[in-house]
DNA sequence: TATGAATGAGACTTCATTCAT
DNA sequence: AATGAATGAAGTCTCATTCAT
């Protein structure tokens, strides 16, 4: 009733079926991967035929590519919350890391497809690979820049250090709870991993020839 | 007269065709990940026919399988070094991490094969996975012994955390080393993450109600 | 005011629109022959959508035809030099074979396309291939009466045996150029042609039973 | 009753599976082209299944090429009778007009799906093109040696121009029949060609001064 | 006068696997 | 211990064409 002409079907819109195609695809790559995710895959997945697919995206390099991009637009969305401004910096710190966290667990599919297109060693890289590199070469400036705010005595060095380890942490807890699944309390770790950043940030500041945390 | 055409040095050596198969999937998987490593790819670079890979591995799944575990086998090679059993517990599990750094620069098929297996969600898990979680298992609790030796005073719960971070703090800082390449000293990063190690034990052994390093 | 969004200089013009949709399959045509010559490609290469090409022609059959249509237009309009109409026989037929020499180098299109499609034997033959054959036809009976006129002497069966006899020459020469490009001197060559057809038809003028040009 | 165990189909003949595969793909291709020329369409005519094609030849180009190749020896078959080597001149020069005419009738494969591909202007050059350019190379090279022989005192220059006449011509009557069919009596036409290339070669060797034939 | 979107058919090619030898 | 040949299924992508706007 609300929708008189639907006798026939495909209205051709496109913004649509773009994003259909882009759900279909997130989903399938998140589980099988780069290689794992078939065309005809996506095409049974969200109705539409393998071939209007090429009328939306270039070639499959491209769709994973928009799919990288996409689901890393749902994940800044999820971490993106208003985020506390006051606070010690070590609740800050804190408070950020459980925010990841919880990111993490809601639009996970982002890093995961990410990390294993980053890990592929592929003659030509497919384009989606360099998309995520670079996604994630932004969110690591965003870290240093907080690392910096909050830490102003730290010297260049050490901030990239600093920052090194914290999105390494990230990814390894990150994987760790893709193996393990719900066992694993993703938001604890994340907090104790901000601890831990916490007291290297100060260990770091007290200068290179004492660089360990005091005893 | 015994052996009449020995000339041929082809005189179907089964063990080493099997290791020219396993060299060559070790290689291709390394590149391409599972789905990415075909038959006659592997049969292209070791020279052999694809029905001769058939003859030495059931299927696929089970030729990938062999890959990780050979290729963990020789990654275990690589850390098991003597290994100093003297020290003061920074000392000795900083040589340890850095030990264990080195290992992962010279033979990293193992785990970045393993992970990328791992982040797969795969309705039906390749037999690869499952090798690789199991022996990730076996590192894993590894691990935790040298947790509880060094720092007898942590409860199991403790532990297991310490354990899970050190372990996700690996994986974390060899994926930063794949994705950057030689621009990463893996080795000092490994070393950082022994010491906040470190710092995190003896935080964690002073009980629940103060388990914040102390300012 | 009168003329709203002259601006944009897309005031949709049927004309021109057609043109280039025929200049671009010209060209496509002319390196990948009929099954080559996709819709797709002269799209991309007219910059009109592929739907476009469908409202100013049938289908493709239909576009084919009439780029042989058309670049038959334009190798005439290269060849109808006045063409001198003094002269002996000999010079007048060495004119005109240097002319077509130089029209088949400025506007080869024409025949490149025809001959491919002639030489096919499709089940179903295009349209394009009968638009050839027809102006082809064409073609051969004003050679005929050239022949006809400057050797009147001929009968009707030698008319027809030069005639075949100089427009084989000429296709062959063709194509001769087309496979080796501008190292022939196709005006040469077509001035032998010439000659010796001014031969021929001198020696089948003396009646059949003394057919061979004279020692 | 001759052939026991019929039952099992496919006793796996190598040489046997590739001569039908060619067998069919030279009739289809030189219907068709090689555009037209499917893989889908070759593996219904011999009956094996496409990615058996694929095992026997690596790409659609390498079996066109063979295809080539293969027509190619046909024709050379055909061509190359004992071919009287005694008479005069013109009686020997007619006789093997004749002769190239017939093979022309009998095995045309070669030489239509040749120029076909040598008609193309294709970006990127099948390689059969270029075994059909090199092997026809090959041919007018022989046709040059026969001029020599038989008219000893043409110089360099004048050998190349009948050679390339006398290639253009056969090309241009070859296509001439394909075109017109069995109306055409091509060996009448090849003959009367040998005729027009005889006295040719006789006011060549005039000099240049004298060029045409003497009236 | 034009075009964005869609689509079924079919293109070439690779896949994992089998089987007789 | 190995392999040449075969094969059905599936892969990515292009095709000519249509249709509602």
């Amino acid at each position: 009733m609300t929708r008189p002409q639907t006798a026939r079907r495909k209205r051709a819109n496109g913004v649509e079926s773009r994003q259909r195609i882009l759900d279909a695809a997130v989903e399938i790559a998140g589980e099988r991967g780069y290689e794992g995710t078939s065309i005809a895959a996506v095409s049974a997945k969200c109705g539409l035929p393998a071939s209007s697919i090429y009328w939306h995206f270039k070639d499959k390099d491209d769709l994973i590519a928009a799919v990288i991009e996409g689901s890393f637009e749902t994940w800044l969305r999820a971490v993106e919350l208003p985020g506390e401004e006051s606070g010690t910096p070590l609740e800050r710190v804190t408070v950020m890391a459980a925010n990841i966290a919880r990111s993490l667990i809601e639009a996970p599919d982002f890093l995961r497809l990410g990390l294993m297109l980053a890990l592929e060693r592929r003659p030509v890289e497919p384009h989606g690979r360099t998309v995520f590199l670079q996604v994630r070469e932004t969110a690591a400036r965003r870290v240093a820049e907080t690392v910096t705010t909050l830490y102003p005595d730290l010297d260049e060095e050490a901030v990239r250090t600093l920052t090194t380890y914290a999105v390494a942490g990230a990814d390894g807890l990150f994987v760790h709870r893709e193996i393990h699944g719900d066992t694993v309390d993703l938001v604890a770790m994340f907090e104790l991993h901000a601890r831990l950043l916490h007291d290297a940030a100060r260990g770091l500041a007290a200068g290179p020839e004492d660089r360990a945390v005091p005893a």
